[in-house]
DNA sequence: AATGAATGAGAATTCATTCAT
DNA sequence: AATGAATGAATTCTCATTCAT
């Protein structure tokens, strides 16, 4: 079951969802379509299940490795570790673009936009500035995950400056140790 | 055949491309299956012409309401008004946003992000600040026309503020008069 | 209209007559289908068409080339023309051959073996040799008419040589005033 | 799939390649277009299997009732089993007629002029006389299957003593012990 | 007479889903 | 629980034919 969604995550990253066939998923690691449908009622079922492992696994990442130390750090490092780690789970999780701009898939993954978390926020206007950092990052991803490494590296560069810049006056002062860090802004 | 691009983009808006079946496209004006493909040779075709459609009008929409005037206004009133014209524009033409996230078709818009054109950009870095202010605009599309008229008022207000903030510096001082006239980013 | 069925020759020619276009037919003179409607009511009465035009055409060779002097020849030299006409003719009209192989309408060539007359056969069994004559230079055409010169020119040859060994008995002795002066036979 | 094969033959034989549709073709035996396509990709495949069965069976044939005992008779008799066996083949194999037309699929069944093989004959030739053989007979297959009885026969009995007659020389003295027993032929 | 846009029946092909084994 | 053959609705696309202009 796992090696299925694995499969269906392999699929749709090649093909997208429409394009994706159900024995294309279940052929892959081996199995036959009746197997496939003893696990999952239908197709979108399948896509729902590939989108819960991915919440499942983004927060994961977020306890493990965000949280708890990190979430003390600078806004500025903060999100720097924090695009770094989006961009890395991407690199692992290959439907996840796919599946993201899946129009009617992404609310299933909206509520990942609780685990960008950052701290300090209002808590009445969290939601809404984690959904535009989300949407934000959703919508530069296709960017940040193509073309040459250097081009790469650039663009994570203004994802970071940009959500800095947008969240900065958002979380007041204290957040920002050192908001004149950023030396590749300066050198723009 | 005006009238089957205006179908096609219903149909793309109500159900997306792939989901979009071709009988239905030419069956909303009352045409056959046939005309539409006296106009048409597949059915990617049409979606070409929809996105190339968009490309002209926003061309148009830049040129007529944005150039003349506009491009001497301080940043926050030109990103203002660019961003309300492009909210406007998609209220008008709804397939915009499915256009938009078909991947492949995508980059058949991306050359809008040459119609983003921020006056005092220097050159070499403008094609990548457009087309991230493009893709910034893009991944809050979705949230920017949906829901209450309130809170689509105040996405509206973020995209400029976030885009106000992450385009000052680059385009120097000259380009904001008055960077701290933005009553909405104060009361936040 | 002569315009046309040229045209059509053309296209059976190249794609069949299942595969060809009446559209096709009707532009490639740059006429429209309007036009090819207005002289034929479907599809079949343009192969009949061609198929007549053939018949006229080959009535017409036999009656010019073939019939006036030729009829005394002996019946090697007769054959020898007799082919190597038909051959010449299906040169230059380049759908003979599909049009013989369109099953149904290798009916309205029959009428063909009409003109494949031989001089000397007994009337009450001119008819049966002349429809296997018929056949056996229809069945051999593709192999005739294909392939490197040389080639070509031995089947055309062999053709002979088989029609005469099997009309030579039928003809009576008086037929053939050399039956031994066909020397590619004694050479194999 | 068997089942399928011989629906395919028949609608074949009595509609041509062309105009058979694989819904008429699946549904004759009671199965759907979808199980079709589950044995073959597309409308060519299902062409190909029926002359590719036709190849075998007509090698079994020749193998069986052919090359044994009959090889070693005279050339006169040899024919008429040959011929004989492949009219009756043709009863048995409605759609031979029909793929042996299909100008492209035609080279599919060429391979079985291997199988007309005459004793005898000088190797360099064999392939030639082979293929004027099969043409040959091809040419005259409609005629030998259709009209009435006696017709029939007759034409048959006209194919052999064609044969006889083009391949007696070719083959030698020896080859046909009684050349002048054909009685026919005299009849004439 | 000429035109060619409009028509729509019909064909090939795909694929999610079922179910007997 | 696993299998994979069978199903058939649905889709894209073609083309002969019509008819208003």
């Amino acid at each position: 079951m796992a090696r299925i969604l694995d499969a269906a995550e392999e699929v749709f990253a090649e093909s997208g969802y429409e394009a994706a066939t159900n024995t294309e998923i279940a052929g892959r690691p081996g199995a036959s379509i009746g197997s496939l449908y003893q696990f999952f009622p239908n197709k979108e079922a399948i896509l729902d299940a590939v989108a819960a492992r991915y919440l499942k696994r983004l927060k994961a990442l977020y306890d493990e490795e965000l949280s708890v130390e990190v979430a003390r750090l600078p806004l500025s490092d903060l999100l720097d570790q924090a695009i770094r780690y989006l961009v890395k789970f991407e690199a692992e999780n290959p439907a996840l673009c796919t599946i993201f701009y899946g129009l009617e898939t992404s609310e299933k993954l909206t509520s990942a936009a609780e685990y960008l978390r950052v701290p300090g926020l209002e808590e009445k206007h969290r939601r809404l500035y984690a959904e535009i950092a989300n949407d934000v990052v959703r919508g530069l991803f296709p960017l940040a995950i193509s073309g040459e490494e250097e081009r790469r590296e650039r663009v994570v560069a203004e994802i970071k400056a940009l959500l800095l810049a947008y969240l900065a006056p958002v979380l007041g002062v204290d957040a920002l140790s050192q908001p004149a860090d950023t030396p590749l802004r300066r050198s723009v």
